[in-house]
DNA sequence: TTGGTAAGCAAGTAGGTACTTGCATACGCA
DNA sequence: TGCGTATGCAAGTACCTACTTGCTTACCAA
């Protein structure tokens, strides 16, 4: 039965590619080195094909989390919002698909939102602890706040692809993140390489 | 030759809720009120028509733009950010499309940048100028303070439909967004009525 | 009145798509 | 050896889709 993995690979595959309609089970099985008959042995009907590749992905898809109890923001939001990158780039064509087909098959659009709601979730607690702690001002806009980190991920995660030039680097772009959401936070980040010339804001250097 | 503008506009309807290939011209020519014939007399392909469609939104789609002489950042960024919230969430359901078939349709793709970009690049080149007057840190990362507006205003518009509760109510967003966005520029807003207790941080107050 | 132009209608073409059916082949297990 | 199961292959069905053709109707202007 090791057709079954390689329909649903192939399957996922096509439709981030091509999107619902456009991923014909021909193309599907021709990707998947197996013939189109197998396909509706298999799973039935293309619809219930791709449910299945979209319950596949929501199993395999384990959320980041962030500590508990906050030691050190810069640092721990940095592998927070590095790996939901990462997580949600992996994602993007499928994210995208399934976006644009919310209309036409309501059924994916848990699919479309988990993802979302997890970061959001997960930044809006770490802040309250932050607060709780005295790492964040207590005076900010928790909900935008977290909005903010979570639309620049999903930003980047989504749209780098295809408007390269407005994003830092790949590999700086987490830290720098992170360093300006920190201001939002009233919880700068130590100092830094990038533009680190003398402060006009007295925002305060530490904690 | 009323039905060619009637034509454009259901295809336009017609193609942002279903996508090009679910958007058929007899689906279209319905929608139109005509006959299906006239549509290829008047456009001469499916493929021609839908080019129409999305010339005629890049032709009606004026950006807005943010003062060159900044005095006060607070008011003319809400202004710039609840209309450029307001333009972006119209074309929407078209822009949805449009990313989930750049790989088939190349040819969509400035299309679908296009709006990022100025209001990327608006928001850049009035950071700038806030820093030249004294209105805004000189140690910011302009870029990604740019790319956090821009996402900010991107994600609302975008995800808001699908995902509602994170985001704050259509009334207070923009605003709401300012205030924080400030802080990372170290420029705060004047006092807000949400969350105004005591600060923890020492952002001067003023100016 | 005449002629051009925009539009509708009915029908057809050629190709694609999901899905089915019937039959052949290969493999593993008792 | 024989049997069940998974798979391939060829063909077919029913439908949809872009696009064409030929003909008719209605309006508008010279």
């Amino acid at each position: 039965m090791v057709s079954r993995e390689r329909i649903l690979e192939a399957a996922g595959r096509v439709y981030a590619k091509h999107g619902f309609r456009g991923a014909t089970t021909r193309l599907i099985a021709i990707e998947a080195g197996v013939n189109e008959v197998t396909l509706f042995r298999t799973f039935g009907s293309k619809g219930a094909l791709l449910e299945a590749v979209l319950e596949q992905h929501q199993e395999h898809d384990h959320a980041r989390s962030l500590p508990s109890e906050p030691v050190d923001p810069f640092a721990e939001l940095t592998i927070f919002v590095a790996a939901s990158l990462e997580r949600v780039r992996d994602m993007r064509p499928l994210l995208v698909q399934t976006m644009s087909e919310l209309d036409e098959r309501p059924d994916a659009a848990e699919f479309a939102c988990r993802g979302r709601h997890d970061i959001h979730d997960t930044i809006t607690a770490y802040i309250r602890r932050l607060q709780a702690r005295g790492l964040a001002a207590s005076d900010i806009d928790v909900d935008v706040a977290a909005v903010m980190l979570t639309a620049l991920v999903m930003s980047d995660a989504m749209a780098r692809h295809f408007v390269p030039d407005v994003y830092p680097p790949l590999d700086e772009a987490a830290e720098r993140y992170v360093r300006s959401f920190l201001r939002v936070l009233g919880a700068p980040a130590p100092d830094a390489a990038p533009p680190a010339r003398a402060a006009f804001s007295p925002t305060p250097s530490s904690q």
